[in-house]
RNA sequence: GGGCCCGUAGCUUAGAUCGGUUGGAGCAACCGGCUGAUAACCGGUAGGUCGAGAGUUCAAAUCUCUCCGGGCCCA
C-alpha cells in the first residue's frame, strides 16, 4: 500500500530514516554479494589521510566515485569497494612536532624516536571519523570496516617486496639528488612544501672573470649565487652559440656574442676572435679558489643546453653540489662534486677566509675579496625568485644530498607505452601534462631522512672488507639474520634500526639504512599491498589487477596517478588502470582555491545539515563537467534544491496523494502501454528517450551532461507539462480507464526515476521507491537493474508531434497575453496554417491545443488568404521624387481610400486613377508597397513554417463561460484560504448584478461541480464562513461560501 | 620562469571537434497572467565588447598569434 508522503520535502529527515534502513538492512552489503556471480568492475581507493578535516574538495571526489560505481553496480557488475587509508608522511610529522612543541629533527631524536612515531600513528587518525562520518552522510558506500592502512606490517612487507623487486632488477641505488635543503631545519623540503614559500627578493648578481690557461684573457661568467663560487668545478656554454674574444678597456674577454652588445652598451670594444660554444669545450681555466684540490680533472669548459642568452654572459658557472642543472652536467662530464658548505649552511674549516659563516651572509666579503683581486667585472642587482622555508622563514639552499633513487628513466620506454594503454578522462592529460612528464622523466628520488615511513629496507654489513649491502623483501628474510626477532614486531623506526642483523657474508653486525621511503610509493603500492600481496591473497590480487576505474583530483596526475603507474610498470610491465577519471577542483564563490588561511573554506556538514547530501550530490554532479573546476557555495546548492529536488519531490507527493485516494494498486488493472491515451505513450517515449541519453552520456563520464537531461526531463516534460496536463482526469470521481493508464503511467516513470536517479541521488530515490514498490520488486531501489531501453515504447513520430503542439501552445498563449485576453475567457476558434505533414503529427494532440489555449475549435488550413487582408502603402520615396510638390496632395489623397479596395484595384486594373488639383494622376503598382495584415477579428502568430490564428470574438456565450469560470477561480481560492479539505462540500451565495445572473444560468451546474458546491445560489448579500467582495474587470461580484 | 586547463548576460551555463541566418537556456530583476501538487508554472521586457587586441577569411564566440585574469602542475 503507497502511504502518504510529508508534505514538506525534509532532506535530513529522509536522509538519517533511509541511512537506517541501510544499515539495518544491511544493503550495502547485498549491493555487492548479490552481484558475486557478476562480471567485475574493479575500482581502487586513492586513500586520504586522516589527520585532517575532509573539505569540499574531497566531498568532490567521493560523489563523483560513488555516482560511477553505483551506476556500473546497477549495470551488473560485481564492485568491491575497500577503504584506504594514507598514514605516513612529513605532514604527519609536521602536525605531531607542532603538538609536542619540538623544534627540529634534533629536538625529535632528544625526545625519542619511539615514542614520536607513537604519536604519529595517534595523529594519523585523528579525524578518522569526521572521514567516516561525511563518508557515510553522503552516501558513498566504501567498506570502511576492512581498510588497507600503509602503517600496518602487512602492507609494509607488501612495499618491501617490491622495493626488493627494484633491487633484483637493480632499479634501486644510491645516488645524488640536488634538494631543496633548509639549513636551519636541518631537513630538505619536499617540492610541495617550497613551492609554498618562493618570495621575489633582490640579490647581488656579478660578472665574474676565470683567468683563461695559459693564455692571456679571461672567461666572464655570471652568478646570483657568489658562495657557489668557492666549490666551482666547471664553465658551461652553448654548444650552438656564438662566443666572441674582444678586447675592451685594454682587458681579453670571451662571452656570448648576444650579450656583448647588452653588456658593453655604449663602450668601446675590439672584436678579437669568434668561436662556437662547441669549440671551446675542454678550453681550462684556471681555478678560483683552491680550497680543494679534487681527484677528477675539473675547472674546464663544458657544453650545456641550459645555457641562456637571455641574461648573464652566455657562460655559467658550474658547481655540482648546488644545483640540479649543474649536478646532472656533473655527471655527463664526470666533473667532481666539491662541496664546501656544511650541513648548517656554514663554510667548512678548509675556507679559511670565511670559516663558519653563513654562506648567504658571506656573499658581500666574497664579492669584496674577487673585487680586490681584480676578478671581478662588474656587479648588478637582480631581483629574482627565491625559496624560502616555510617554517623558519631562512633562505633555502639547492644541495646535493645522498639518497635512493628508483631508476625510472630505465624504464621510461615502458612508462609510455603503458601510460598509451589508459583511458584518460579529459584526453588532453593522457599527452598532455601526464604524458610530457612521463616522457621526460627523472629518477624517482625515494628516501626521506625523517623518522615517520616505511623503512628503507635496506641494510650494509659494517665490516669493511665485506661491505654487503641487501634489500629484505620479507619479514622472514629479516627474522632470518636477525638476532631474537620478537614474536610482537612494528616494521617501523625504531624497531628495524634496533634489530641486530647479521651478515649472511660474513656474519658481522648489519646497520639499516636511517632513511623512510617516500609515502608517495605507499600509496602507489595500494594495488597489491591492499591484498598483502604476494604473502597472501594472491588469487584476489590476480582477479583485481588491473583495475578497471580510478578516480581523484587533478593534482593528483603527477601524484598517486603516477606512483601507481611507475611502481606497476617496473613489477609487472602493465598499466595498473585502465581508465582514470581526472576531476577538477572545487574553488570558492569567487573562484579562487578554498583554504584555511584565506577562510573561504565551506563546511561540508553545514549544508548537509541545511539542503541534504542529495542537493549537494546534485549540485556537484550537474553543475560541470567532472574535470572542470567548480565553484562551491551553499547559496548553489540551495537553487539545485528548490529547481530540482523539490520539484521531484512535489510531483511525487501529488501522484501519491490522489493515488491513495483512488485506492490506486500498481498490481491491479494495468492498462496495455498501446491501450493508453497519447499523453500517456508520449511521457514513456519521452523517458525511454531520456534513458537512452543517460546511459550514452554516462559512458563516457559526461556526468553533468546525463544530470542535466534528467533535470530537464523532470521539470519540463513530466511535472510542468505531462502531469499538469493529467491533473484533470485524476479529479473526476469516477474511475475511467483514462485515469487508471494515468495512474499506471505515473507510477512506471516514478518507479523508472528512482532508478534512473538512483546512483545520483540516492536518498530519495529510495524513499520514493519504497513507497511505491510492490512485494515483488527488490527491497531496495540501489539492488535494482539500470533502466534498459524499451525501444518499442519510443515514438518518435509522437514526440515530434507534442513538440509542435507545445510550441503552438506557447506562442497561443503569448498570442492571448499580446492581445490582452485572459486565458480564462474562451475563445470561439483557432485556425493552424501548416502543411499536411505538421497537420498529421499534431492532429492527435489538438485536444492539448484546445483547453491550453481555451478555445471551442480547432482547424487546419493550407494557406492564410481567409485570415489576411492584403492593402497597399504609397512608396513616399517613389512618389516624392516624381510629383515634388504635388506629392503632398496626392498623399493627402490616398489617405481617404480604403487601402484594401486600393489593393483589389490595381490588382485588377494595374492603376489607380487620382484626381488631385484637378489634374488625373496615374498610379501604379510600382507605387505601392503591398501590406498584409490579418483580418479584424483574427491575431496572428507565426512559429517556424506554421501560422496560428485566433478568432477574438466573443459572443455572450463566451462571455457567460468566461465570467463562469472567473466566478469558480474565486471560489476556489476562498476554499483553500479556509483550508477546506479537497473533498469537503460547500454552500455557496453569489451576489451580482441581474443580468449576469441570468447569463450564467447556464453554468450554474458547472460551478457548482467545479467548486464541490452542495448549492450555488445568486443572492443579494451573500453569507458564510467566508465572504468577500471581487471585483472582475469592471464588474463587482459578492461571493459567500460556507460547509 | 616553463607546461597544461579555463574565461560567453549580475550568477550558473549551451554553442567550440566541423567557421555560415539575428549567440541560445535557467536563476535573479521588472511588467502581466495562471493556480486546489509545487519553494512552482506561463507570457513578455530588460540585460552580451563571447576576457582584450591583432591576424586568416566573403564570413570568427568558433581557427592562428600576442596579451590580461583565474586555476593546477613543474621550477
Amino acid at each position: 500500500m503507497i502511504e502518504s508522503p510529508q508534505q514538506k520535502y525534509n532532506p535530513k529527515e529522509v536522509e538519517e530514516r533511509i541511512q537506517k534502513f541501510w544499515y539495518d538492512s544491511t544493503i550495502f552489503k547485498k549491493s555487492i554479494e548479490q552481484r558475486k556471480e557478476c562480471p567485475p568492475y574493479i575500482f581502487l581507493e586513492g586513500p586520504p589521510t586522516a589527520n585532517g578535516l575532509p573539505h569540499p574538495g574531497h566531498v568532490l571526489t567521493r560523489v563523483m566515485k560513488d555516482l560511477i560505481l553505483r551506476y556500473e553496480t546497477m549495470n551488473g557488475h560485481y564492485i568491491l569497494r575497500k577503504a584506504g587509508w594514507d598514514t605516513h608522511g612529513l605532514p604527519v610529522e609536521i602536525e605531531v612536532e607542532k603538538k609536542l612543541g619540538l623544534e627540529d629533527k634534533q629536538a625529535i631524536e632528544t625526545y625519542g624516536v619511539a615514542k614520536f612515531n607513537e604519536e604519529c600513528k595517534k595523529s594519523v587518525f585523528r579525524y578518522e571519523h569526521a572521514w567516516v562520518e561525511m563518508t557515510q552522510r553522503i552516501a558513498f558506500w566504501l567498506d570502511m570496516d576492512d581498510p588497507y592502512i600503509t602503517l600496518k606490517n602487512e602492507y609494509i612487507e607488501s612495499v618491501w617486496w617490491s622495493l626488493q623487486q627494484a633491487w633484483k632488477k637493480k632499479l634501486l641505488y644510491r645516488g645524488h639528488k640536488v634538494v631543496p635543503y633548509c639549513p636551519r631545519c636541518g631537513t630538505v623540503l619536499s617540492t610541495h612544501e617550497i613551492s609554498q614559500g618562493y618570495k621575489v627578493v633582490e640579490d647581488p648578481s656579478i660578472f665574474v672573470k676565470f683567468k683563461i690557461k695559459n693564455e692571456e684573457g679571461y672567461f666572464l661568467a655570471w652568478t646570483t649565487t657568489p658562495w657557489t663560487l668557492i666549490s666551482n668545478v666547471a664553465l658551461a656554454v652553448h654548444p650552438k652559440e656564438h662566443y666572441l674574444k674582444i678586447r675592451s678597456k685594454g682587458e681579453i674577454l670571451i662571452l656570448a656574442e648576444q650579450r656583448v652588445a647588452a653588456l658593453l652598451k655604449g663602450q668601446e670594444y675590439e672584436v678579437l676572435d669568434r668561436y662556437t660554444g662547441k669549440e671551446l669545450e675542454h678550453k681550462e681555466y684556471e681555478p678560483l679558489f683552491t680550497y680543494s684540490s679534487p681527484q677528477k680533472k675539473a675547472w674546464y669548459v663544458v657544453l650545456a643546453d641550459f645555457v641562456t642568452m637571455e641574461d648573464g654572459t652566455g657562460i655559467v658557472h658550474i658547481a655540482p653540489a648546488f644545483g640540479e642543472d649543474d649536478y646532472n652536467i656533473g655527471r655527463t662530464y664526470d666533473l667532481p662534486v666539491v662541496q664546501l658548505v656544511k650541513l648548517d649552511g656554514t663554510f667548512p674549516d678548509e675556507v679559511t677566509l670565511w670559516r663558519g659563516q653563513f654562506v648567504k651572509d658571506a656573499d658581500p666579503n666574497i664579492i669584496q675579496y674577487l673585487e680586490e683581486r681584480g676578478l671581478l667585472a662588474g656587479t648588478k642587482k637582480h631581483s629574482h625568485e627565491y625559496p624560502f622555508c616555510w617554517r623558519c622563514d631562512s633562505p633555502l639552499l639547492y644541495y646535493a644530498m645522498e639518497s635512493w633513487f628508483i631508476a625510472m628513466s630505465k624504464v621510461q620506454e615502458s612508462l609510455v607505452k603503458n601510460n598509451n594503454q589508459i583511458a584518460w578522462y579529459p584526453p588532453h592529460l593522457q599527452q598532455g601534462r601526464f604524458g610530457d612528464f612521463i616522457r621526460d622523466v627523472k629518477d624517482w628520488a625515494l628516501s626521506r631522512d625523517r623518522y615517520w615511513g616505511t623503512p628503507l629496507p635496506i641494510w650494509t654489513c659494517t665490516n669493511k672488507k665485506c661491505h654487503h649491502i641487501i634489500c629484505v623483501g620479507s619479514v622472514q628474510e629479516l627474522r632470518d639474520i636477525s638476532e631474537s626477532f620478537p614474536e610482537k614486531y612494528d616494521l617501523h623506526k625504531p624497531f628495524v634500526d634496533d634489530l641486530v642483523v647479521k651478515c649472511p657474508k660474513c656474519h658481522g653486525r648489519m646497520i639499516r639504512e636511517k632513511e623512510v621511503i617516500d609515502c608517495w610509493y605507499d600509496s602507489g603500492s595500494a594495488f597489491f599491498a591492499q591484498w598483502h600481496y604476494p604473502f597472501e591473497n594472491k588469487e584476489l590480487f590476480k582477479e583485481n589487477f588491473p583495475i578497471d576505474f580510478i578516480s581523484e583530483a587533478l593534482d593528483q596526475t603527477r601524484g598517486w596517478f603516477y606512483s601507481l603507474l611507475a611502481i606497476s610498470t617496473f613489477l609487472f610491465d602493465k598499466t595498473p588502470y585502465k581508465t582514470v577519471l581526472t576531476l577538477g577542483l572545487v574553488l570558492d564563490k569567487d573562484n579562487q582555491k578554498m583554504s584555511k588561511s584565506k577562510k573561504n573554506y565551506v563546511d561540508p556538514t553545514i549544508i548537509l545539515d541545511h539542503e541534504g547530501a542529495d542537493a549537494l550530490r546534485w549540485y556537484l554532479i550537474s553543475a560541470n563537467a567532472p574535470w572542470m573546476s567548480t565553484r562551491f557555495y551553499e547559496e548553489a546548492v540551495k537553487d539545485t534544491l528548490g529547481k530540482f529536488l523539490l520539484t521531484f519531490w512535489n510531483s511525487y507527493n501529488f501522484f501519491a496523494t490522489y493515488a491513495i485516494l483512488d485506492t490506486f494498486d500498481p498490481m491491479n488493472g494495468r492498462v496495455p502501454l498501446s491501450k493508453r491515451g497519447l499523453l500517456d505513450q508520449w511521457i514513456v517515449s519521452r523517458f525511454n528517450n531520456l534513458t537512452r541519453i543517460v546511459q550514452n552520456y554516462m559512458k563516457e563520464f559526461e556526468s553533468h551532461k546525463a544530470a542535466r537531461a534528467i533535470e530537464d526531463f523532470v521539470i519540463d516534460d513530466f511535472s510542468n507539462w505531462y502531469l499538469r496536463r493529467s491533473r484533470k482526469r485524476l479529479w473526476s470521481e469516477e474511475k475511467t480507464s483514462d485515469k487508471l493508464s494515468g495512474y499506471h503511467t505515473m507510477y512506471e516513470i516514478f518507479i523508472g526515476l528512482s532508478q534512473l536517479l538512483a546512483p545520483f541521488i540516492p536518498f530519495i530515490t529510495e524513499e520514493v521507491y519504497l513507497n511505491l514498490k510492490t512485494a515483488e520488486m527488490p527491497e531496495s531501489v540501489h539492488l535494482c537493474e539500470y533502466p534498459a531501453v524499451d525501444t518499442s515504447a519510443i515514438n518518435d513520430d509522437l514526440e515530434t508531434g507534442m513538440e509542435q503542439i507545445r510550441a503552438l501552445v506557447e506562442s497561443g498563449r503569448a498570442l492571448r497575453s499580446k492581445i490582452n485576453i485572459k486565458g480564462r475567457h474562451p475563445l470561439p476558434a483557432a485556425y493552424i496554417v501548416c502543411s499536411k505533414k505538421i497537420e498529421k503529427s499534431t492532429k492527435p494532440l489538438l485536444e492539448l491545443i484546445k483547453e491550453e489555449l481555451n478555445v471551442k475549435t480547432v482547424t487546419y488550413a493550407r494557406d492564410t488568404t481567409a485570415f489576411l487582408v492584403k492593402t497597399v502603402k504609397p512608396k513616399y520615396s517613389h512618389l516624392g521624387p516624381k510629383y515634388k510638390e504635388k506629392a503632398k496632395h496626392i498623399t493627402q489623397a490616398l489617405e481617404s481610400q480604403d487601402t484594401h479596395v486600393l489593393y483589389e484595384q490595381l490588382m485588377k486594373k494595374k492603376e489607380v486613377i487620382l484626381v488631385v488639383d484637378g489634374e488625373k494622376i496615374r498610379l501604379t503598382s510600382d507605387d505601392f508597397e503591398t501590406v498584409e495584415h490579418e483580418k479584424k477579428q483574427y491575431a496572428k502568430a507565426t512559429i517556424q513554417d506554421v501560422t496560428l490564428f485566433l478568432d477574438t470574438t466573443i459572443t455572450p456565450a463566451l462571455e457567460a463561460e468566461g465570467l463562469a469560470r472567473e466566478l469558480i477561480r474565486r471560489i476556489q481560492s476562498m476554499r483553500k484560504e479556509v483550508n477546506l479539505a479537497v473533498e469537503d462540500r460547500i454552500v455557496t451565495e453569489i451576489g451580482l448584478d441581474a443580468a449576469k445572473q441570468a447569463a450564467l444560468e447556464d453554468w450554474k451546474d458547472h460551478i457548482k461541480e467545479e467548486t464541490r458546491s452542495r448549492t450555488v445560489s445568486f443572492v443579494d448579500t451573500p453569507t458564510g464562513i467566508l465572504r468577500k467582495k471581487w471585483m472582475i474587470d469592471e464588474l463587482s461580484v459578492d461571493i459567500g461560501i460556507r460547509k
